[in-house]
Order: structure tokens, then C-alpha cells, then sequence
RNA sequence: UGUCCAGUAGCUCAAUGGCAGAGCACCGGCCUGAUAAGCCGGUGAUGUCAGUUCGAUUCUGACCUGGAUGACCA
């Protein structure tokens, strides 16, 4: 017998199977680096449409997390797209690096500021840690594969960004929306230093609840309030009557100011006895009970009831200080606990603060920036308000003031980085008023402007823009961009040239970065006036140093000029990075920084719950680059819906692995068959090739349609389905098993193998552009792989341009039914061991309309299309008694009773008929010695 | 405690006021010319409870679970 196996084409390619992913990627992104990829996109990009995204600077502290892996590649798969698609998409990542985590991480090493080093000193100490952490996350991003301007970044430590942030600052300033303020703010005691919203967290806090009686400074003058009010004398004008308030901050009473009661709230004048002793207090009427209790009163009685406003004006003994506070009305007094009326502090609280105001109150602040309570605080002066709890308490058990104390447990607001508790503190700082040029109206309307994905974005910031305080964007520390204001000594008031001379200092600043504000001596620029002036010392919320990126890096880098179109982050960012580049993109020009919002979700395990240090169930990207590949981190990621939350374990990995290798090896298979196909020499055009063939054309066509759409919706995980679902069902399940035969056994040259290979080659060039934005280094992998003059990467290329469509002479939709149909057919013959393969099989197919037809054009050619040996095909009438149904054909399937041929598996009754290959059937002689065969539909 | 989002087979995703689809996994079989592959067949699901409706996975409400975010001030 003849070894006809050479005779055969069977696939070839130097594309290996496994992957090796962990090994080769490293490879690749040397060769990427080599070349300059990111710089020769640029330069094929020129003049095409833009689209920018704008990229949300990481905090340069700490290695990469699962989540930045997640933001990463999700933006990397968008400019990807983009850029196949045909616009200029630019990517400049950066980094967030001022502010307070990386000065404790100096400070952990050389001690706080003052102590080793100075201030300028420490200050270099944090930019040197920064630098380092954007090194070490830069390489981290940089091997997940994600392509950018990596050799340029923007920092916000970049002398040229902080320059354009003063700059910008003064823009702000000229639009009249800096305030300054002596406001209470989140003070963090450990930071020293005033607090953003965004950096409080409120956590559970066990405090100690007491009740502190303020005594009436005139008891006659409450008793002709509440006559008047009530239009009886109460009496009892011998007995002590006072208001109790009940508080869980004890060391706030110094402040204290006043004492608030809701103004309609029904209050009750209370006679009763503890220990014998017959006295009387104004409570709640609805807390009087509890209230009561708490004090251990018996004999209780109730005087008289009034509402809060009646009291109005009464004045009261402070419990230990030399004043009288006045009771005052707030609509804030609710009765959810205490006793109805509110202790006042102006400088302790925001609620405080605004009834101070409201009322006259002093703006009273007796504690530092340490915590410790100033000097001439009387009676505590020098001590910390942590420790001076007792020595309250003692105080006011001494005035009898303390009638009750109790431990309470309540969410209260801690620092989130040292997470300890907060104070509410009010010193002089900077805002950025919401409402004093209209800030926050204006912001609501650019709102609008932007297009929300998802959608529920927009009432998400809408309703945080809308109820949120002022910006308070100054704080008390070393390592930040100065707020480079000089304040009036007498009036306060800042320089009127303001603006102008922060432009002298932004030039100083272009090249010495921040220290030239702190080298600066004000009289370069203030001359004689200098004296009159006093620099501030603080240091900008590092919020604005994010929040100014649209305007900071587009000074140098004009390609991502504001507004962009994209900005993509986690949905943490509405309170965060969107809402602070908001703010200051319509301070400072009345419009929004960007068109559309992406947020993502945050990653989770397999039960759904948030990964985390002390939960143990965290994934390292670098674990699963180093094992697995970026390329399976990255499907993974393209995979997931990231709206929701987005779970990871290790069975989804494997699964996802297991994905990656099935479109891996289909790719391998269209890569081996086209061996020896010459595009330029060996294409066919449309008209030359078989039915078949260009159903596949056809198909990945409307395939990339779809594909394209969900690219361009950022709905990658539709992209990963519809992909995976072409390699599994059309291509493996039908198109590929199908032409097997034909790419095989007929001749290398010949029509009906180029036109299969043409087929292929326009699937391939096509599906490894689908690729490359998700399988980025594989998709390169296939692209160096693939037959043809090409570019040096797939990233240089757009996306493929199937040739026109042509009219299918079969409706092979109908057919692939039929194959469906004939293989359940065949099942039982291979169940009673009759055939294996299918092509030890014939078939008979008993069919009527549209499916008949679809079979009766193909003629003798049915058979290579349901992969048997024979095939016929008959109208439904004449189908015999032991058809079986199948979908809604009949079947008469049975086994050859032929001979195989040696060469291509096929029974047939023609082995042997020419004579010089008795082996072989007569097909395959005509393919071996003859002309060869031809194909017109399968 | 408020608000928002999500909950569809073991996993990843679909869909619809009218028999809930796909792929993977799993089970069974075939092939050995994609072979640490490939092909065929099969099993399997709407978080819970009510309501509206002829009919609800879809609409409404409550609850549960998880996530995000805000308020919690005295």
C-alpha cells in the first residue's frame, strides 16, 4: 500500500499550543520597548480623529492591587480599540504624588518633620519615595501590557505640573471663588492637620455619654417665658431649674455657647426628687421619661408644656466657665436621643457653627492643632482633650452638673488614613465656595452635559455636588503644592495682585518646582509692602492636585487637551477624582473636563465579598502574570461584566484559562492551514470561491459588526462572548471541521483549498485585530504568524476590511440545522458500535421547503458538508417507515457497507477505479494524479 | 439607618409580560490528519415571600445576600 500521507496538506505552523505565557510576554515587551511602539502608533495616528481619555493617577504608595490591574487594562483595552479603530487615541498615565501617606512613610523613616530632617529636606525625602513607588508600579503596569507614554508620564510632582496647579489656582482665585474661612472642619489630630470630606471615614467609636445641667441664670426669667407661653405661673420659683443636654464629646464643653432647642418641639417643665433634693428641669416632653430615669428623679411631675421656641433668649450658667449662654432655637434638635436640648459649641461642629452665626455666637476655639487645649483656656489649659475627659467630669461633678454618664457606642468620623478619631475643629482655612459665584449651580449643569455610564453616575455626583459643603482645600503640611497667597497682617485680606504675582511664582516654580515658594523671599516680590504681608504656610488638598490634571498636563502634553471624552475609574471616584476635576474644570471654565464618565466595579471573590488584607481572600495581579500570563488577567477582565461587581477565584481563572487556550488553538488552526498561501499570489477573489467559504466570510463579517458595536459601547465582555462563541460554535463546531477535508486532500494549488485558505486568511486578519485590544500579546504572537507583507505590530494596523459580500448561493444556516439533526441521528448507530466517525456513515434526508432546497442545491456535494460518506436528500413524501425524526427533517442513517480510502477516510464504492491507486478512491486519484477536483459549494 | 447597584445552571454571559438561550465545566461517546488537541450527544438555572396579571424571571412591594455611597450631629 502506498503512504499517501505526503500526498496530504496538513497543517503546519511554527505557532506553538501552549501558550507560555509567563515566558514569552516578557519577550515581547522588550521587542514593544525596542521599537518604540507607543511612539510609532503616535506617528501613524497623526491626523486621524482623536479620542482622548484622560488617565486617573494611581497614589504613588504601595504595589499594584487587583484593582488597579482591573482600571489599567480596562482603559488599555479602550484606547486599543480605539486606536484600531481609526482614531488617534493617545495615552499618558500619571501619578498622584503629594500628600499625606507618602509623608508617613517618611516619617516612619526619618521621624516627623523638625526632628532629623528640616522641612525641605523631608520634602525631598517624599519626592524620592515617589519617584521609587511610580518606578516600581510603572513596571508592574508596563507587564500587564498596557501600552503608553510610559517613558513620559505625568506626575503631579512633575515642577512643570505643580507651576501649571498654582496657575490654575489663580484662575480660580480670579473667578471669585476662594474663600477664606474660620470654619470647624475634620481635624485629624495624628495628621495636625484639617481634612478633606473625602478623606473622613466614619467607623464604630465607644464614647461616653454624660448628661451636663445647665442651671437657669435666672430663675424668675424662665418662669415669665413659660407664663407667657403657657399663660400659667409655674411657681415653684425657690426650687433649682435648669436644662440638661447630653453630649458624647465632654471635651467640647469649653466651647460651648449655648444650648439649642427645636423651636417646635413641645418641651415640658419637670418637678421631681432625687436623693430628697426637689427640683426642676426643661426637657423634651418625649425624652422627659428616659431623660428622668436616667437621673434616678422620683415623685415626678409635670409643671407645664411649651414649645422650644418659648424659651428663646433665657439665659443659662455655663456648667464651670464665668458666662452665661443663651438658649437659642435649631432646627436641627431632633428627638432621636438625649434629652431635646443640644449642647453649642460654634467652633466644634458644623450644626454648631451655623447656629453661632445665626445667633451672634463666638466662633470660641480653644483647642490647638496637637489637641491640646490653648493657653488661657481656663481650668484646662495645656492638657489634651483625650485626657481631659476626667478632669471634665470632675469639674462638673463638682458644680453638681453631672447628672448622668454612661458608655455609648455610635459610628463616629475617623481619619482614613491613621483611623483615628476626628474633631471637628475651626481654624482659619481656604475653601472653594460652592455657592458665592455659582459654582455648585453651574457644576449641576455640566452634569448634564455628560454622558454617565452607567447611567446612574450622573444621580449619583448630582446629589454629592448638590449637598456637599465647601471645599476645603488647604491643609497644615509639608510635602504638597504651596497655596501661594500672602495675607494682609492688619486686614487679613489677601494681595490684591494676587493673581499676577502667582504668576511670578508659577515661572520660579516651572523649573525649581514647589521649594521656590518656599525658598522665595517676599520681597523680590512685594518690594517695601513685604512687611505689611505674611506668606501662607499651607499646602493644597492633594484632591486639587488630581482634581487639576485635565488643565495641568494638557500645558505640556497639548494632545490631551480638556474636554476629553473619556475619564474611566472605579465608581469610588463620583466623591472622588470626578467630582474634584468638576469643580475645578467649571471654577476655572465653566464646562465640564469630560464627555463621557466610565465607572467599573469593585473586585470581589467567588462568594461575592470584597477582597481584602484581613479577609485573606486578596488575588495579586503579579501572582497570576507570573503563573498564568497578563494575557489571562487580561481576558478576565474583558470577560467580566465590570458594572457589577466583578468576582475572581480560582475556578474562574481556570475557566478563563481554559477560553483562552480554545481561541488560542483556533487560531492555531487557521495559522497551520495557511501554510503555503501567499496572500498577494494565492487570494481569490469572491466570485472564485466556494459557497462555503464565503458563508465564512460572510459570517465573520456580520461577526465584526457586532464585535466593533460592542467595542464601541464598552461592552467588552460582549466582545469576549460573541469571540469565543465564533471559535467554538461557527468556526470548530462547523466551518473548520467541515473544510478539514477539502484543505487536506485536494491539491495544495488548487481552487478548492485556496478558496478555503482565502477564507481563512480573511477570519484570520480579521480575528486577530478582535483580539489585540483584549489578547494583546498574543494577538502580536498571531500577527507575526500570519502569511503576507505586514506591519511591525497588529497595533499598527485598523480594523480588517472584508471584501464585499457576496450573495450565497445556499442558505447555510438551514444546512448546519440538518447537520445538527443528521449527528443526533447518528448517535445511536455509534452507541450500538455500527460506526465511529461519521464519515463510516451514509444518510438519507427526507425534507420538504426550504430546507429540501437548501440540500438539493448542493448536490453531490451534501456530503462533504455533513462530514459522511454519502449523503442523499429526498422530498418528505417518500420517506420510508424507518426514518427517524430529527429536528424537522426524517434521517435514514446506516453504516457504509463500502471500502475506506486509505487517503481520505471516505467509504466509497469507487476505491480502486483507477487502476495505477488501487487504495484510494477515485476522488482522490483526480486529486493526486489528475486534474484534481472541484468545488463549487462545499 | 437612608439611597443606589446587583442577584438567571458549578463558572462567565444572554433574553423576554407568553415553552429561560449560549459557551465553558460536568457526564457519556467518537476520533487519533488541530493531539497537553478536535468532534458528537446529554444533564443542569431565574435569591425568598407576597401583589398586579389569563400568564411574572421580567412590573410593584417587602425581605435576604453582597457591593457602592451617604447620613449618623449633639
Amino acid at each position: 500500500m502506498t503512504d499517501y500521507k505526503d500526498t496530504l496538506n496538513l497543517p503546519r505552523t511554527a505557532f506553538p499550543m501552549r501558550a507560555n505565557l509567563a515566558q514569552r510576554e516578557p519577550k515581547m515587551l522588550a521587542a514593544w520597548q525596542e521599537q518604540d511602539l507607543y511612539g510609532q502608533i503616535r506617528r501613524a495616528s497623526e491626523g486621524r480623529k482623536p479620542f482622548v481619555l484622560l488617565d486617573g493617577p494611581p497614589y504613588a504608595n504601595g504595589k499594584i492591587h487587583l484593582g488597579h490591574a482591573v482600571n489599567k487594562v480596562l482603559k488599555d483595552i479602550v484606547v486599543k480599540s480605539r486606536t484600531l479603530a481609526g482614531f488617534d487615541a493617545p495615552y499618558i498615565p500619571g501619578w498622584d504624588c503629594h500628600g499625606l501617606p507618602i509623608e508617613l512613610q517618611v516619617e516612619k523613616k526619618h521621624g516627623k518633620v523638625g526632628r532629623k530632617l528640616d522641612a525641605r529636606a523631608f520634602r525631598q525625602a517624599c519626592r524620592e519615595y515617589a519617584l521609587k513607588q511610580v518606578d516600581s508600579q510603572r513596571e508592574d503596569f508596563v507587564r500587564l501590557g498596557v501600552l503608553g507614554d510610559w517613558s513620559r508620564p505625568y506626575l503631579t510632582l512633575d515642577p512643570g505640573f505643580e507651576a501649571n496647579q498654582v496657575r490654575g489656582f489663580a484662575r480660580i482665585i480670579e473667578r471669585g471663588h476662594l474663600q477664606r474661612g474660620y470654619k470647624p472642619v475634620h481635624w485629624c489630630l495624628d495628621c495636625g492637620s484639617a481634612l478633606a470630606e473625602a478623606e473622613v471615614e466614619y467607623r464604630d467609636k465607644a464614647s461616653v455619654a454624660i448628661d451636663v445641667l445647665f442651671t437657669a441664670a435666672d430663675p424668675a426669667a424662665l418662669n415669665a417665658a413659660v407664663q407667657a407661653a403657657t399663660g400659667q405661673d409655674p411657681g415653684g420659683a425657690e426650687l433649682p431649674v435648669g436644662i440638661p443636654i447630653w453630649t458624647t464629646t465632654a471635651w467640647t464643653l469649653p466651647a460651648n455657647q449655648a444650648v439649642a432647642l427645636g423651636p417646635e418641639l413641645e418641651y415640658g417643665l419637670y418637678e421631681f426628687a432625687v436623693e430628697d433634693q426637689r427640683q426642676r428641669l426643661i426637657l423634651a416632653v418625649e425624652l422627659a421619661a428616659d431623660s428622668l430615669s436616667r437621673y434616678d428623679a422620683r415623685n415626678i411631675s409635670q409643671i407645664s408644656v411649651f414649645k422650644g421656641e418659648d424659651i428663646k433668649g433665657i439665659l443659662l450658667n455655663h456648667p464651670f466657665a464665668e458666662r452665661q449662654v443663651p438658649v437659642i432655637a435649631g432646627d436641627f434638635v431632633t428627638l432621636e436621643a438625649g434629652t431635646g436640648a443640644v449642647h453649642i459649641a460654634p467652633g466644634h461642629g458644623e450644626d454648631d457653627f451655623a447656629a453661632g452665626v445665626a445667633n451672634e455666637l463666638e466662633i470660641y476655639n480653644p483647642v490647638g492643632a496637637d489637641g491640646v487645649y490653648l493657653p488661657g483656656t481656663p481650668l484646662f489649659e495645656g492638657q489634651h482633650i483625650n485626657k481631659a475627659a476626667d478632669a471634665i467630669l470632675e469639674v462638673l461633678t463638682q458644680q453638681g452638673c453631672l447628672l448622668n454618664r454612661e458608655p455609648y457606642h455610635h459610628s463616629y468620623p475617623h481619619c482614613w488614613r491613621h483611623r483615628t478619631p476626628l474633631i471637628f475643629r475651626a481654624t482659619p482655612q481656604w475653601f472653594v465656595n460652592l455657592d458665592q459665584q455659582g459654582l455648585r449651580q453651574q457644576a449641576l449643569a455640566s452634569i448634564e452635559s455628560v454622558r454617565w455610564i452607567p447611567d446612574w453616575g450622573r444621580e449619583r455626583i448630582e446629589g454629592m455636588v448638590a449637598g456637599r459643603p465647601d471645599w476645603c482645600i488647604s491643609r497644615q503640611r509639608t510635602w504638597g503644592v504651596p497655596i501661594p497667597l500672602f495675607i494682609h497682617k492688619v486686614t487679613g485680606d489677601i494681595h490684591p495682585d494676587s493673581p499676577a504675582l502667582i504668576e511670578q511664582i508659577a515661572e520660579r516654580m516651572d523649573s525649581e518646582g514647589i521649594e521656590a515658594w518656599f525658598d522665595l523671599d517676599p520681597v523680590d516680590l512685594l518690594g517695601e509692602a513685604a512687611a505689611d504681608y505674611e506668606a501662607v504656610k499651607d499646602t493644597m488638598d492633594v484632591w486639587m492636585d488630581s482634581g487639576m490634571v485635565h488643565f495641568c498636563v494638557a500645558q505640556s502634553r497639548p494632545e490631551v487637551a480638556a474636554p476629553v471624552d473619556l475619564y474611566l475609574e472605579g465608581s469610588d471616584q463620583h466623591r472622588g477624582w470626578f467630582q474634584s476635576s468638576l469643580l475645578t474644570s467649571v471654577a476655572m471654565f465653566d464646562r465640564a473636563p469630560y464627555r463621557e464618565v466610565l465607572t467599573h466595579g469593585f473586585t470581589v471573590d467567588e462568594k461575592g465579598h470584597k477582597m481584602s488584607k484581613s479577609l485573606g481572600n486578596t488575588i495579586e495581579p503579579q501572582k497570576i502574570v507570573n503563573s498564568l500570563g497578563a494575557d489571562i488577567l487580561r481576558l478576565w477582565i474583558a470577560a467580566t461584566d465590570y458594572r457589577a461587581e466583578m468576582s475572581l477565584s480560582e475556578e474562574i481563572l481556570k475557566r478563563v484559562t481554559d477560553s483562552y487556550r480554545r481561541m488560542r488553538n483556533t487560531a492555531r488552526f487557521l495559522l497551520g492551514n495557511l501554510h503555503g498561501f501567499e496572500p498577494d499570489s494565492d487570494l481569490l477573489q469572491p466570485d472564485d470561491m466556494v459557497d462555503l467559504d464565503r458563508w465564512a466570510v460572510a459570517r465573520a463579517s456580520r461577526l465584526q459588526a457586532e464585535i466593533l458595536q460592542a467595542y464601541g459601547d464598552y461592552e467588552f465582555h460582549r466582545v469576549y462572548q460573541l469571540l469565543h462563541n465564533f471559535c467554538v460554535v461557527d468556526m470548530g463546531g462547523f466551518y473548520l471541521d467541515v473544510i478539514k477535508d477539502r484543505l487536506y486532500t485536494t491539491g495544495a494549488d488548487s481552487q478548492p483549498r485556496r478558496s478555503a485558505q482565502t477564507a481563512m486568511y480573511h477570519v484570520a486578519e480579521a480575528m486577530v485585530r478582535w483580539l489585540a485590544p483584549i489578547l494583546s500579546f498574543t494577538a502580536e504572537e498571531i500577527w507575526q504568524s500570519l502569511p503576507g507583507e505586514r506591519g511591525a505590530s497588529v497595533l499598527l494596523a485598523t480594523d480588517y476590511p472584508f471584501p464585499a459580500a457576496e450573495k450565497l448561493s445556499i442558505d447555510w444556516e438551514q444546512i448546519i440545522g440538518i447537520r445538527d439533526a443528521v449527528a443526533q441521528v447518528l448517535e445511536p448507530l455509534r452507541a450500538a458500535g455500527d460506526i465511529g466517525s461519521g464519515l463510516e456513515a451514509e444518510v438519507t434526508v427526507y425534507a420538504e421547503g426550504t430546507s429540501l432546497a437548501a440540500m438539493q442545491s448542493l448536490g453531490d456535494e451534501l456530503r462533504f458538508a455533513l462530514i459522511t460518506s454519502a449523503a442523499a436528500v429526498l422530498p418528505l413524501s417518500e420517506r420510508p417507515e424507518s426514518a427517524v425524526l430529527a429536528g424537522e427533517q426524517w434521517v435514514v442513517a446506516s453504516a457504509s457497507a463500502d471500502a475506506k480510502c486509505v487517503r481520505c477516510w471516505h467509504r466509497r464504492p469507487d476505491i480502486g477505479a483507477v487502476a495505477s491507486h488501487p487504495d484510494i478512491c477515485a476522488r482522490c486519484a483526480d486529486n493526486v494524479a489528475g486534474a484534481g477536483e472541484s468545488r463549487q459549494f462545499a
